[in-house]
DNA sequence: ATAAACCTTGGAGTACACCCTAAGGTCAAG
DNA sequence: CTTGACCTTAGGGTGTACTCCAAGGTTTAT
């Protein structure tokens, strides 16, 4: 299959399995005498793989040592593939607990504000910002 | 107030100072006759307020339009403050949703791994990435 | 024969929020 | 008068995951 027909069927686009394959995500298995890119369906396996990868979170770095893992099973453990997946989840963690920071000021500030059509002089949003904050830890 | 000082009282560093200068945050209010920047109070408070703005989630970007209201509040109204907030925290949300999701998936991923030192041929981690997915809707 | 649709490469551009470097000028202390 | 700590500018580099472009070669249909 070439490049044009695999990315459909996968829902990416061109330059992303170039992109991948530059940075040694996907080689597609063959190329054709002008140099053509063929891809089988190992490689559609394989790129189901990554972006099934992707939609759980890891970033494409991550994916990589997840494909050398996969390549070399006997030569890695279960415990090192459960590492990676529970460091990645408890930085997810992590940054999810930032963002909840984030929306809780935002709501707190939110509420505090009238949302009316009158000028902002005494908006509470502006004025929270403004003074000694009552929204940091 | 010269640059360095003013950038060890609030915890930054020059680059950053200079940073937000060149992007319009905050302008010092007056330099020395060899071009020393030279910070005062009022520079302090509108540092304090983009801090302040940084810590509950807004980008550079849109702390640069808030700035743009407080220094002219009469022609803004609080509609327009508090639908900002509002609409940040919905993206701020969003985002949560997502990180949610992940952080689901590793954890489901991570609970079928028996995490042994065993080679991970059978690594059921592996193996779900691999196979039709319990993971994705 | 020629146009449309495909493919190749290399390289540049995007957003974000800085950090770092070089090459040089300034200022206070000893 | 020199040392060291400070300041200036312009410009390049970082990481992430692409996206877009130019300039050209190939394939397929009409
Ligand atoms: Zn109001
Ligand atoms: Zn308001
Ligand atoms: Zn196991
Ligand atoms: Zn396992």
């Amino acid at each position: 299959m070439k490049i044009g027909e695999f990315a459909r069927q996968l829902g990416v686009s061109t330059d992303t399995l170039r992109y991948y394959e530059k940075h040694g995500l996907l080689t597609p298995s063959s190329r054709s005498e002008v140099g053509y890119r063929f891809y089988s369906d190992a490689d559609y396996k394989q790129m189901s793989f990554i972006l099934r990868a992707k939609n759980v979170g890891f970033s494409l770095s991550e994916i990589k040592e997840l494909l050398q893992i996969k390549f070399h099973k006997n030569q890695h453990s279960c415990h090192e593939v459960k590492a990676m997946t529970l460091q990645k989840r408890d930085l997810v963690a992590a940054r999810i607990a930032e963002l909840t920071r984030f929306y809780d000021s935002l709501s707190l500030l939110a509420d505090k504000c009238c949302g009316g059509e009158e000028p902002a002089e005494n908006c509470s949003i502006l004025t929270t910002l403004e003074d000694i904050d009552g929204l940091t830890q």
